[in-house]
DNA sequence: CTGTTAGCGCGTTCAC
DNA sequence: GTGAACGCGCTAACAG
């Protein structure tokens, strides 16, 4: 590995005229730089990043923490992230929780540990770990999903809206005895789109069952199971809504599986994008996020926050569009 | 920020002893170690991972680098890779090169400089830094296409035979004029999907016709133009097969936007699981690959040969599996 | 078993 | 505009 000194011994010069090469920072005379420049490229010289973050107590990176990797929602939101890093001269890792608070402790920690320049993350419910990014002074954004009690840039959408949007098309549509699947209690978004569904129930005038409504996992298995379980109920739901892209695919799996019609025997509404939503048959009614603009607006908080890290946190929230297709139509 | 100086002095011991402590490398009396502890919770002592990754110049973080993750396969990938990763104790970056080889420049050169301890890489290609890590002496294992005059380790699967597989498949339902989708000229799996495909025609006595196939971007747009380019030939193909999932999804989207019946009219067949490919309507055939496998793999190969370097690289290869859907049954 | 010493490679004072 | 010197926080030698 050659260091700092090999250059500038090679190009006749001290280490702090190389760091200066180097950084752009304090000017340097043209024809030292220029020594200095193909010095580096003969020894093919790479700064080493570790003693610089340690000089600088500072990195160039940012963690982006999310909390299922298989869940699309997150990786096209991480292109929005992406794409303004890049732009602002950090690199993005990725890390996947997997909605485990014992592993996104672990991510927090290294995030701490390495001295990342900021984080990006959307928190695992109850057992988060957020305040000790917030409590050690690191730059933070939320995304998707509310803390609790910490004060922090969040980036959300309008999940209650958009979820009372759901249900209000499927009692329009016809639909009688709605069910609704949502996530866990812990995460903001469940509690918040089965509010949303509470509502639109509400506003027409219909009676809140609570025997209707089902608290799942937001991934394709709880979906199903959840699905499943409103099935043997009598008389049963004609009509679901289902909290996330995942559990709608699982819900509709479901009903496939049982030869239940859908959306003449059981409608089918579900938030969250989902790929190839078209191509299902029938093709499925979906509330979609701005999902991209969402990592995009996450990423340009941060970087605000990063220059500027005393500013008062503020919190914004996109919006969602409903987007009825066939699985709604009776 | 609170040192290992700082917990020495508060624990009335040296630096060095502290340090052993949180290494539990060489045995501490368990009573001075006690107190250690003791201090480190009461001053909330992180250690400095830049610090000691400078001292040590090794990191305990895997760099992997994919190439589109947009795409399920890479994803599901990263989760065998992650599960290897914490039970031999180090940490998973995940790095998007999104197939631009200039991106995938500046990721190794970030892994370079700080100095990770291993690298899992989908090269990009013709234009693919893997060399760069190989030579810098960077454990790199080489995963889904192969390099380029590369010792490497590297985990593949069949591409060959499961695209002969599939094609073979297509014959035996009846059609006649089977078209090939396959990805860019650059890459082996697109080159060994199309051989796979153009070894099964023989082995029918079939001709290989350079009029039905078409070459793409390995993404769901791509899959859709290749499929209505070929739909524009007279006499036009009567069925496909893709080389990977999201052109599969691509086509099938161009033929149900052209109102052209699957799998009456067009029989499909794709390479690579698709999510959900059981709900489209028809239910996709697919070469299914093991992917959780496959990251798993090149995970624990990576882990070999950080702890013996000098081993001579070794080649994986798994096999893939043909699911028969409604798509290619008439 | 423990403490002392000496860097890892770099950026940043501070003089000149 | 440039160089010498120091130290970021830690761990690997070496003595003891």
């Amino acid at each position: 590995m050659t260091t700092i000194y090999d250059v500038a011994r090679h190009a006749g010069v001290s280490a702090a005229t190389v760091s200066r090469v180097v950084n752009g920072r304090s000017s340097v005379d043209p024809a030292l730089a220029e020594r200095v420049r193909q010095a580096m490229g003969e020894l093919k010289y790479r700064p080493n990043a570790v003693a610089r973050n340690l000089r600088r107590s500072q990195t160039t990176l940012w963690a982006v923490i999310i909390s299922d990797i298989g869940n699309p929602f997150f990786t096209a939101m991480v292109r929005g992230v992406e794409d303004v890093a890049q732009k602002a001269g950090f690199s993005v890792v990725l890390c996947n929780s997997d909605e485990d608070p014992a592993k996104e402790g672990k991510y927090v920690t290294a995030a701490l540990n390495d001295q990342m320049a900021g984080v990006i993350i959307s928190p695992s419910g109850r057992g988060t770990h957020v305040n000790r990014l917030v409590e050690a002074g690191v730059p933070v954004v939320v995304i998707d999903r509310l803390p609790r009690g910490v004060a922090v840039d969040t980036v959300m959408v309008d999940n209650e809206h958009g979820a009372q949007l759901a249900t209000g098309h499927l009692i329009e549509a016809g639909y009688e005895r709605i069910a609704c699947v949502t996530g866990p209690r812990r995460l903001s978004t469940a509690a918040q789109r089965l509010r949303g569904y509470q509502r639109a129930l509400r506003a027409a005038g219909r009676k809140v069952r609570t025997e209707l409504i089902r608290f799942a996992d937001f991934r394709e298995e709880g979906g199903y199971a959840a699905m499943a379980d409103l099935l043997r109920q009598d008389p049963r739901p004609d009509a679901v809504f289902a909290a996330n892209n995942l559990m709608t695919v699982g819900a509709v799996e479901c009903l496939v599986d049982q030869g239940v019609r859908i959306p003449q025997e059981v409608g089918v509404a579900g938030f969250d994008n989902i790929p190839w939503a078209h191509l299902v048959r029938p093709t499925l009614t979906t509330v979609d996020q701005p999902t991209y603009e969402l990592g995009r607006t996450a990423a340009l908080l941060l970087a605000e926050r990063i220059t500027e890290p005393t500013r008062p946190a503020s919190s914004v929230t996109l919006h969602t569009q409903l987007h009825v297709r066939e699985s709604s139509r009776r």
